[in-house]
DNA sequence: GAAAACCTACTACAACTGTAGAAGTATGTC
DNA sequence: GACATACTTCTACAGTTGTAGTAGGTTTTC
């Protein structure tokens, strides 16, 4: 189930605040995003067909409620660009990613960081 | 200038070997992918006029090249996940990737000697 | 209770994607 | 030189995506 980068603009808003109505995810829409009412009801529905989303009806609306969470979603993702770009390979987009010019001293710390932490959750498991 | 899962395929041959005729892109394709010659003669004029490869004529062949490297559509790539996915704040992404469960402690290993690497190399830079 | 404002479902439609066939032309082979 | 091969360009066509209009029902508002 892959997302569309239209039915992430709507999937972010609805993760931001859910349940909503269609008007509720216009309105967590980012600003530079303007569509018509019915194109995030067109959206919606196709989410929902995909089952993204879940459709309730409340009186004679219409409610929204992701089906998947962002965690899931960022996973598969995450997942096709490395399938896409490194053959899948984790290690080379490892590299990469630290080889990477943008990052900034700060980043590559906060990274580290989370491996720290990562780690020592691990060993505490085990 | 943004490439469709096909178009990777193809680009990842090109790239793996070139120049080279289609006949050859095909030879470096997966063997899971399986596309008509035609199919992929398609791909690689759909790919010229986006310029994201080159065609020459040697002879009455066509031989293409590609004319953005490897290096940068991956940086386009991830670009485009990080706005989809996380609304381009590296930051949460690079905690995202640190707290994979699936990472193996080789990976993380791999991650922090490849981040060192780099701090070693910016250092001796600055 | 008629008008305004809103909602829903359905339809539309062009651009882009994935995939390939057809027809024509050049090349290698006996 | 006729036949099989291989290449090229053009055309095709269904499915997906982005984006929205229209028509008809419902709720709110003087």
């Amino acid at each position: 189930m892959r997302l569309t980068e239209s039915e992430w603009q709507i999937m972010n808003a609805l993760w931001k605040n859910h349940p909503a109505t269609a008007r509720e995810v216009a309105d967590e829409l980012p600003d530079d995003v303007d569509w018509a009412y019915t194109t995030i009801k067109t959206m919606l529905t196709r989410l929902a067909a995909k089952n993204a989303v879940k459709e309730h009806k409340r009186g004679n609306m219409s409610v929204y409620e992701p089906l998947v969470t962002r965690e899931q979603a960022r996973r598969k993702a995450l997942r096709s660009f490395l399938d896409q770009a490194f053959d899948g390979a984790v290690g080379p987009f490892l590299h990469f990613l630290a080889a990477d010019k943008k990052l900034t001293p700060k980043q590559r710390q906060q990274l580290k960081q989370a491996l720290r932490e990562e780690e020592s959750k691990s060993r505490g498991k085990k």
